[in-house]
DNA sequence: GTGAAAGCGCTAACAT
DNA sequence: ATGTTAGCGCTTTCAC
């Protein structure tokens, strides 16, 4: 920076100016230091600028796993997002371990960021006290932890899985079974999506029935499949399944289809999250799409608005995405 | 930093070694400024240190794009491998897009990393000069670029494919379509695997035949889809495909099945890569691991040996990992 | 419109 | 074994 100055014939602070967009430079001024920026190759020292401005440019995106489409596909769109803004995105995976969880949200390499995206998969209603001893601005994605002391951003849960129930009972189907449920659980995208399946189904003036409520180990495509092979086991007559995410529905899909079951015919399904794959299975799934695109971008402009105003004293906001129903072969009987 | 040496009645100095694990302190004064760290919720500004020392413990991964599985997958390795070494990873995205691999690699965001993980899609071999100019330690991956200026950490690519062919031919197979090629290029993965193709067949005495060579617009399943559509409507007949990625492999899978055609009894297939989603589909995908956790570790620790000895004049390495043949459904015929 | 100087929080010499 | 001091490269008052 000083070798800068010294050949555009200016002082430091005038690079500085430039660099940073100041007014009141003139234009030739500015040209002379740009054109000494270019032939010295200078690009400014990050570290520098952060310990000075006490920022850093850098957010945190703590997800459990990049390796579940559903996470990757949400840290690309927080990328893009980020990326918009002139971020830069550090990711870290939790694992879905608590303590593992834990440590991300209070560790050391925090200091380095200016921000926390913080989806939980572990963490719950119970620990949000815990987020009010995080110190640096974050912002909640996801259904774990509602009424916290942060912003959160995340999808109409009830409202999607009723939508994409509605959907399947329009199709005539009847007998339709959740795929995904967590017994007891009232928060969490299991629980919201249990609500709107019940919904749905009220409205429709089709009985609740217990037995074609399928819990599963995870929400895996393991999960799914494990869930529908029991529910076979049990004898009990299905038409329909609503998934509470498309890897169990890909798993489902899979037992369905070892069973001899024919999709759409037999069995229509419908999924949650319109990951990639979704477009490329034999048949193609319904889903639903949690706009994620969206939910990422609100996240990263919330943060960015709480980085600007730490102490704004705001109350937390909450921000619900618009979703979509994806109609694929899964539901639609073809002719 | 400085209320902590208060607290623990120290100098600044005393606290920069214990944080930093300097011998000759005091087991007691240790103690003492452990627990004023500990009661003050003091962690160091790690701004500030890398200025101070010129590293930021940040390096970053310059990927084609998250959603593409093998991607996500390589990421979550080159993650994990980072954190053993207390680095945090940032990710970027190219997007496939050559303008935005050269300005990722030339970026002003690379002021903030101290070495770059970088999986080249675009450039190519005429390109590798380009990477001389780069002066941040920077490790290549994947097969776009060889006798580059830097280190470069791959798999067997014509191994791979060679084994994968042979695994074909020992299941009976003489009629194998080579999936994803591309014609003219020889280094690269396209040009890599073919050639262990051609050599798996040579060694059986199976004779090449063009028409079952079959190229595809990009790796991604649409292609795979297309790549087998095109060879069903050519009428030229087969009965087992090495497709060269396993996204390929499986848009390959649906567009058969709709065509009524079995897996594995009249057309066996294989595909590359390993991830995750070929354990789940209608039948399991045979495929190659690549050693994806090798690569990543190797990567990580070459880049850690690059970062630490800038200009050690240490010529270029070349890593090679094992791969590995994974069986599944899609090539073993039940019974 | 531009320059001079202070200091962000830390580490590395050097001194004690 | 611990304290003192300079300075990393930048931004930011405050003069001019």
């Amino acid at each position: 920076m000083h070798e800068v100055a010294a050949l555009a014939g200016v002082s430091i602070k005038t690079v500085s100016n430039v660099i940073n967009d100041y007014s009141h430079i003139r234009p030739e001024t500015r040209q002379r230091v740009l054109d000494a920026i270019a032939k010295l190759g200078y690009s400014p020292n990050l570290s520098a600028r952060g310990l000075r401005s006490g920022k850093t440019g850098v957010i945190s995106l703590i997800i459990p796993d990049l390796r579940n489409p559903y996470f990757a596909e949400l840290a690309d769109a927080v990328m893009r997002a980020a990326e918009k803004q002139k971020l830069s995105v550090i990711i870290e995976q939790s694992g879905a371990e608590r303590d593992r969880e834990l440590s991300l949200l209070s560790g050391a390499r925090n200091r380095m960021v200016d921000g926390i995206l913080y989806s939980a998969l572990v963490l719950g209603e119970e620990d949000a006290h815990l987020l009010e001893a995080i110190e640096i601005p974050m912002v909640l994605l996801g259904e774990r932890i509602f009424h916290g002391p942060t912003d959160h951003v995340t999808m109409r849960n009830t409202e999607g899985a009723r939508a994409a129930t509605e959907h399947l009972i329009a199709a005539g189907r009847t007998r339709i079974v959740a795929l995904g449920a967590h017994r007891g659980e009232v928060i969490g995208s299991a629980g919201l999506r249990l609500e709107g399946y019940r919904q749905a189904l009220e409205a429709a003036g089709i009985d609740y029935n217990d037995a074609l409520v399928c819990e599963v180990g995870g929400w895996f495509r393991s999960g799914g499949a494990e869930g529908v092979r029991a529910l076979l086991a049990s004898g009990e007559p299905f038409d329909g399944i609503v998934a509470f995410n498309d890897s169990m529905a890909l798993g489902a899909m899979r037992v369905l289809q070892e069973a001899g079951l024919r999709i759409p015919d037999d069995v229509a399904i419908i999924g949650f999250d319109d990951i990639d794959e979704t477009r490329y299975t034999l048949p193609t799934l319904s889903t639903i799409n949690p706009g994620r695109d969206e939910i990422a971008e609100i996240a990263v402009q919330y943060l960015i608005e709480r980085i600007a105003q730490p102490e704004s004293g705001m109350p937390p906001r909450e921000y619900l995405s618009r979703f979509e129903l994806v109609e694929r072969e899964s539901t639609v009987v073809a002719g």
